[in-house]
DNA sequence: CTGAAAGCGCTAACAA
DNA sequence: TTGTTAGCGCTTTCAG
């Protein structure tokens, strides 16, 4: 069942068919109304492998993101989802998990014709881009990226926000504050770490090196166990945990609750994010607001501009933050 | 750069080209290497939207679930995207988000050849592709099912599981038990509800009707929100509440809170699914796990194999649940 | 073991 | 306004 079909069933040919099938305008009303009656009768069904093999496109977005259960990724995906979806494109998937060999090629499937475009959320992925010259290849990065290199970008300011967060922090009078940083392999990770340190050292405060943790992971279980670790080490603990995604944060508020620290009394706690469930644990989360959607949609947007007019220069976009004071800290 | 110019560089035949780029057998390992040269040195990659047109495959999977942004949904794609990359396919995603028209057609999406199979999360679509006699279509239910459908499922035993929590709650000696359902348009709600009226009565209780809530929202705040209503209602309250789902159920729990009501003292609350969170949060949620992943993982595995073997007659299977029993209840 | 050639189903010149 | 026709880049008989 193919267009040729259709075109018989029509009498008419299969240009035409294929003008109506596009909606084009240079058919006259009575030839158009036969064709898609002939449509209709035969049941017939574009076969886009053919028509993408023609017009060279594949109407399919590349998303490569580190870990879609993490419910902030997921948010982004949704914008992503919400605005390819308007234009008449799909998304395809790619968790990359963290594993080796999954992340290698992605942007291979972009020089095979099988996306026309992706957007990377996965830092070991930019790298390699970066790494690899991909610059001409039709993709935009979002929350993680490299102001240099010359990639459309979408994210928040990571050092501006983090500075906002440890200094109210410090303004709430805590003073042995400990940062829970995922791996360094992260933008995100090196900028809100600096600023870390540079708010620290604005107060006049030296972080004791030991409250310095990088965890390889964002998991729940990773946040409790550093926390309970952090807790029952040494004298002094710390007074204030700063974790730089809700997740982690939420697993240092229950990994503190397990061996008796009260939050906010004994150890503030403040997140990053504000992933939904925020609001909702007990006590309610201080975190850093990232516009989670509006990341994915700005990114979705920026890349279809570019598939458009593929020699415009994008701009790199900042979103706003927003501090979310609520009880943890 | 196609096939062609390789082919040139190398001095062969595109077919020989073609064959060694597949892996055939066929070739002189000498001519093999003159055209692997000839790939690595004009950094040619293959046009896969050819291939497909030439071998009308896709290689792509379709997933249709209802939010992606619930953790649930998440892990059960995480496992159809392990499968399925782990076979050479990608997952083209598709959020339909309960808004009508995005989840209109998904399956014509099979017709058209934009993907190989499908594997529908989302009961709206299920319904439809069951009206539709999408019957020979290429596609598997996961977790929304028609037994009866006649399409390969994997799921889990709803009623068994809601039975389970109920007898729960009533060994605990709970006897004015709500239940927070879903929208209808579930089957597992249909099921899980038929179990708590069930449970109820071989009790020998009688449900209060107005106990009995059907929101049409998993978020947090729609749990919230009716735990409240259901709290401050009139005099005598539930002694406990069993939410159809995790998130939910964490709602019910911040709402409670929120109007002085201790869990599980005052009300015990049970949930449903076992997402990461559920562990986190104080009191720790009592819950029926789902093996989430492995329901993602066996969906795909069950298309992957109809994508083989078309005439072959796939089982519905049902995936064993588990009673996590924990602080909430 | 290799090559010639047909053709997957569609779109878009170009011609009428 | 419509039709004819040449490919898009690949895989795969079929011959040699």
């Amino acid at each position: 069942m193919s267009i040729l079909n259709v075109a018989d069933l029509a009498g008419v040919s299969v240009a035409t068919v294929s003008r109506v099938l596009n909606g084009h305008t240079n058919v006259k009303p009575e030839t158009r109304l036969r064709v898609m009656a002939a449509v209709e009768r035969s049941g017939y069904r574009i076969n886009e492998l053919a028509r993408n093999l023609r017009t060279a496109e594949s109407r399919l977005l590349l998303t490569m993101v580190p870990n879609i259960g993490n419910p902030f990724y997921a948010e982004i995906v949704r914008g992503i989802d919400s605005v390819a979806s308007q234009q008449g494109y799909f998304m395809l998937l790619c968790n990359t998990d963290g594993e080796l060999g999954r992340e290698r090629s992605y942007f291979d499937m972009l020089r095979r014709h099988r996306a026309d475009g992706a957007i990377c959320l996965d830092p070991t992925a930019i790298q390699q881009a970066l790494a690899e010259e991909s610059g001409a290849l039709p993709w935009v990065a979002c929350c993680e990226f490299d102001p240099a290199g010359g990639v459309p970008y979408v994210g928040i300011d990571n050092y501006r926000a983090a500075g906002e967060a440890m200094r109210y922090l410090l303004s709430r009078g805590r003073r042995r504050i400990a940062l829970m940083n995922s791996g360094d392999g992260y933008l995100y990770a090196q900028q809100r770490q600096q600023a870390y340190l540079d708010t620290l050292a604005e107060a006049g405060l030296t972080p004791d090196l030991r409250w310095i943790l990088n965890l390889d992971s964002l998991d729940y279980e990773a946040g409790a166990a550093a926390a309970v670790a952090l807790a029952t080490a040494g004298s002094d603990g710390p007074d204030a945990i700063f974790a730089v995604s809700d997740t982690l944060a939420i697993g240092v508020i229950n990994g503190l609750r397990s061996v008796g620290r009260k939050v906010p009394d004994d150890v503030a706690v403040i997140g990053f994010d504000d992933i939904a469930i925020a609001a909702q644990i007990d006590p309610p989360l201080t975190t850093v607001a990232q516009p989670m959607q509006e990341l994915g949609q700005t990114a979705a947007r920026l890349l279809l501009r570019r598939l458009v007019e593929p020699a415009a220069t994008l701009p790199g976009v900042l979103l706003p933050h927003r501090l979310m004071m609520r009880a943890s800290a």
